[in-house]
RNA sequence: GGGGGUGUAGCUCAGUUGGUUAGAGCGAUCGCCUGUCACGCGAUAGGUCGAGGGUUCGAGUCCCUUCACUCCCGCCA
């Protein structure tokens, strides 16, 4: 018999009655009556009340005991009568009358209450993450995140993947983001990076000849901190086949994202075939590529209007005769909505940076006309125009932006969200997949003007290879698609350009000639001048997917030991200063601060 | 790199127009209490009001600088 337990502190029921036990785990509560004490000792699986009173000779000792200690009870079930059943607690119909008890891991006296939905200071919970990771919820997300990772892994392989590890030191690569560098010491100032993504080694996996391959892969990018990624590191499932075209790879993720989230959600999936929506068409429907399909609002081009005699809108037609687009979002039947309402929302767009939403609300009489500060510009004509574009009808409002592309996008996104938000047009009851498809191979640098690659270099360019015109690069798209969740990106992935002609080719349109290519993919364009076969993958982010599932919007909350905004670990307290000579050994020279 | 928010007891927070000795709940310590499950009751301890400077007869409160945490922009093929 094992010397700390013959039960957990979920397990004992009325079926236990006077049977002698022994749990251990934390002393979640303590409720003392001076000569009797009761305590709910909890451990991963749940809590067990158990009781104690004068006449025994350990009660002075444990009335004292702090709180989170770890103890050993010896004692016997009792079934607890009627009045004092708790419902809340499986093991609520008995409890535990202590014969004994013993302290394996005494408690000091606690920076933060563990027992307590109460909200603290991330800093705090960082600090003590082992206190924090004691609390309910998060306990539970973690488990989660356990369970999702167990599910994948099983799914993957039943579906004929096989995992493999990766490398975690490898080579610097000159695309992407920034990378961390791990200084070698058998080969003097020179650098490992951690990789960014197992992109390259997976792609490597399939000129290898494996076929199907997934990892839950670490990734590491120094790039800055959000609500929804981590600074440094997080999980991918990082998934790559050969011999398949893009549907191929969506009907593994769809498989996959539908039973997981069937799974472990009680969410409904809004789409259980999930739409495939262009880049093109996403940019100007909801001027992201990461929509919220839960949102039933949809954005307009109506730009032509402002050319129009008979709309007589000068600031906008200004700005449209010098490049700038008109995109309108239409509410439903908000005719009513007080006048404070529109103006909230041309205030928030404006303490945004953005020049105000104009708004007006159509209406009928004789005519139809349009009511608002703006109204008094359109023509019934144009109105009957601007209501067939946009599915507008008589008591429905439009918001107007007039911005130049980039920013009439940005804005109109924005507040479509914005908008959903104040109607309470979310149903936060479902899931809503999305497929964003055909990205641009290449964009224009806002910056430089030069042309470059608007995502992955290795993707395969659209149509017959044999006859893409070069000439006309930005008009390239890509096999290259998105996945999207609720408004969350969950991944990119791409088939793969596995030609090596063709990869010199699209590297020489961004600047890079053959041999510079050869430097930094020198490793890449070898394997695929080998006989490489057609591939592809993508890789969702773990993290992310466990969130979505949890209903959390910090990525914190999901992640075991996760670092601060500033990527610190402050129980772990890294970064850290090393010694001189862990330098000298690096031969590395740390620069004087001023 | 830039913008917003926050910072008062171990924890969560209140603190009016600048005005006497900075408060509450939880936690801690001590005492009372034999059926609680957020047990109850009483007492005690606990404060560089993030830090530094300034204005003022007087600063938790106003001004400047700075630090920390957080959210966002940039960044994230």
């Amino acid at each position: 018999m094992n010397k700390y337990r013959t039960h957990n502190c979920t397990e004992l029921t009325k079926k236990n009655k006077n049977q002698e036990i022994i749990l251990s785990g934390w002393i979640n509560k303590k409720r003392d009556h001076g000569n009797l004490l009761f305590i709910d000792l909890r451990d991963n699986y749940g809590v067990t009340q158990c009781v104690i009173d004068k006449s025994n000779k350990f009660f002075n000792e444990l009335e004292k005991i702090q709180l989170e200690s770890v103890i050993k009870i010896n004692g016997k079930v009792v079934e607890r009568s009627k009045e004092t059943i708790n419902s809340d607690l499986k093991t609520g119909e008995i409890e535990v009358n202590i014969i004994s008890f013993e302290t394996l891991g005494h408690c000091m006296e606690l920076p933060m209450p563990v027992f307590s939905d109460q909200d603290y200071a991330e800093e705090i919970r960082l600090k003590y993450r082992f206190l924090d990771l004691r609390r309910k919820k998060i306990h539970e997300n973690i488990i989660l995140r356990s369970k999702v990772i167990s599910f994948i892994r099983n799914k993957m392989s039943e579906l004929g993947f096989l995992e493999f590890q990766t490398p975690i030191l490898t080579s610097s690569s000159p695309e992407g983001a920034r990378d961390f560098l791990v200084p070698s010491r058998l080969n003097p100032g020179k650098f490992y990076a951690l990789p960014q993504a197992p992109q390259q080694f997976k792609q490597l996996v399939m000129v290898s000849g494996f076929d199907k391959y997934f990892q839950i892969a670490p990734c590491f990018r120094d790039e800055d901190a959000r609500a929804d990624r981590s600074p440094g590191e997080f999980y991918q499932l990082d998934l790559e086949m050969s011999f398949v075209e893009q549907e191929d790879v969506f009907n593994v993720v769809e498989k996959l994202m539908i039973s997981l989230f069937k799974n472990f959600s009680s969410k409904k999936l809004l789409h259980e075939k999930f739409p495939r929506i262009s880049y093109e068409k996403v940019m100007l429907k909801y001027g992201t590529d990461k929509p919220d399909l839960r949102n039933p609002l949809l954005i307009n081009d109506i730009t032509n209007i402002f050319t129009r005699e008979d709309v007589k809108f000068d600031i906008f037609k200004k700005l449209v005769k010098s490049g700038s687009k008109v995109r309108s979002i239409v509410t439903k039947k908000t005719k009513n909505k007080p006048r404070s309402f529109f103006d909230n929302i041309d205030k928030w767009a404006k303490e945004l940076g953005a020049s105000g939403l104009a708004y007006f609300t159509i209406e009928k009489d004789q005519k139809i006309s349009a009511k608002g500060p703006v109204g008094k510009f359109f023509s019934e004509d144009s109105l009957m125009d601007i209501m067939k574009i946009t599915n507008a009808e008589v008591g429905d409002s439009l918001f107007l932006a007039c911005e130049k592309l980039k920013e009439v996008e940005k804005i109109s996104s924005l507040a479509r969200d914005k908008i959903a938000y104040e109607l309470n047009l979310i149903d936060e009851s479902k899931f809503a997949f999305c497929w964003i498809v055909d990205y641009p191979m290449f964009e224009k640098d806002e910056v430089t003007n030069k042309v470059k690659f608007s995502h992955n270099p290795f993707s395969m360019p659209q149509g017959d290879i044999k006859n893409i015109d070069f000439k006309k690069p930005l008009n390239i798209k890509a096999y290259q698609y998105d996945i999207v969740c609720n408004g969350v990106e969950l991944s990119s992935g791409a088939i793969r350009n596995h030609i090596p002609e063709l990869m010199y080719k699209l590297f020489s349109i961004v600047g890079y000639d053959k041999n510079q290519v050869d430097e930094k993919f020198g490793g890449m364009i070898n394997a695929l001048s080998y006989g490489a076969p057609p591939h592809g993958g993508i890789a969702p982010g773990i993290d992310r997917i466990v969130m979505l599932l949890a209903g959390e919007k910090n990525i914190r909350e999901v992640t075991m030991f996760p670092m601060n905004q500033n990527a610190q670990d402050l129980m772990m307290n890294a970064p850290s200063k090393v010694s001189e000579e862990q330098l000298k050994e690096l031969n590395l020279d740390l620069k004087k601060k001023k």
